[in-house]
DNA sequence: TTTT
DNA sequence: TTTT
């Protein structure tokens, strides 16, 4: 059975980086994407869509890409169900992206390359430049609390 | 900026036909999307996903499809936002479909033929044998009590 | 039967411009998209996808677009067979893009803004400001002469 | 940069399974996708698509499926360049497929159950109770003579 | 509120 | 016949 999503739209705000109990990184963001027409009144325009990636290319994003960025999503939609804080079941869709690509990284010069942050195949992680400077170089960016997502949520 | 879906899955009831006020179709339905591998402990395995479809499609599916057939859905991703029955804002995600195929009817011989339920840019709609038949022939189907729906819902 | 695709990369050339016999717009150009993992000799990572668009969304390729431009296609795979010049059949397969969308302007700021160029559905074609000026302003991307293609090719 | 396929068809004919001087499992198939809407002519219908597989899941579609079996593909496009016959640089454009859905195996009852066959992440390799019988048992699928490709050509 |  |  098929599910394949493919977006490019730019990030709302910045990624939300965190890390679960065994230390799998994790970043939640949402993707601004413009509809082609806009409506009659030219009222609602865009669709938000809540997206998450996993491990390197979830540092990835969270290194290189904020508020604003445009970048490009290739994954599936998932749904969830979960306990909202009134005790009601909360339904939940959002799109678990396989590899995120860096389009534009606002406020930085476009000359500057694109950048692929994804799943890698092959051990050979290090022929991407900008994936040189480890993630954990940038304890700002990192906002690296753990949190409790449970390992059997990983995607793979 | 793009938004692009592709589905393969099962319908988890038959299609939920309406009209709006001016007229036009409109089918809600579920897809259960199986996942392509199983949990550790073998728990969540399929991705819910709530879909519409407009128009003559709406028709179509509702005429052809019912609860377990299979289907293809072409489309893209939408978020809308409504007040739910407490007041409260209710973030919805669901895929708007531009086509429908039907990849098996359930109860039905296989050897009937694939059928395409989709978008028709051009004026000539009598091509698919299975169109001869308006969907208004069948009562029962068309469950087809006007609804709330503006049109400004319609994606074209 | 599905067939869908999406792709992002680079106009390897500038877009070829040529109308119909019965003056209908076709722009033709080859999209090279970089492999996210290069090969372990280094040697091959890019594939270059031969694609096709119609009528506005062509000229405006044309008009906005050039080699190196970055652009994100949505279409569909399409296979054709022509005689050859030596007399023998050529397979031929191609990507006919529903829209296509301007993800980057070689030589632009980038803060002009995403434009998208792609179908249209309802009449209103004038709320995109790169459209204001229409495409036959601009003598020199219009290199206009009429070509041998049948309009059975166009997709609608 | 993005590069994402999905398609579902029939198999023009049974699946050409062979195996790499290392022993690496690839199928060739083509792909008939019916497009959804005819010509005037009502001539040209189809798009004939060249697919390529690898290891297991190129076993598991030798085993499964056969000429007129439906399939759903999703992956990428991938463009190479050989010599021809006759000293020409040929361009062949095929689909490499990350993962093969059956949609139907023609001559079976369709009550036998949907089966994946695309790339596993983890290392549980037996969920799926079509995978117990080993491809090897069944030597007139796999018509498995040696081939000259190299592993170079393995897309990971 | 979930399908084979 | 190939782009940054």
């Amino acid at each position: 059975m098929l599910n394949r999503v493919v977006l490019v739209g730019r990030l709302t705000k910045d990624p939300d980086l965190r890390y679960t109990a065994s230390g799998v990184a994790v970043a939640n963001f949402t993707l601004a994407v413009n509809r082609p027409f806009s409506n009659q009144q030219g009222s609602r325009d865009a669709d938000f869509i809540n997206c998450v990636v996993w491990r390197r290319a979830a540092e990835n994003l969270a290194n290189y890409m904020k508020k604003g960025s445009m970048v490009g999503v290739d994954g599936r939609i998932q749904t969830r169900t979960f306990e909202g804080q009134d005790g009601k079941t909360v339904f939940m869709t959002e799109v678990v992206a396989d590899s995120v690509q860096f389009l534009e990284s606002k406020g930085s010069s476009q000359g500057r390359g694109q950048q692929s942050s994804g799943f890698q195949p092959n051990g050979n992680q290090n022929q991407n430049p900008m994936e040189q400077k480890p993630s954990s170089d940038n304890p700002f960016k990192d906002n690296g609390e753990p949190i409790d997502i449970s390992d059997d949520d990983l995607p793979f």
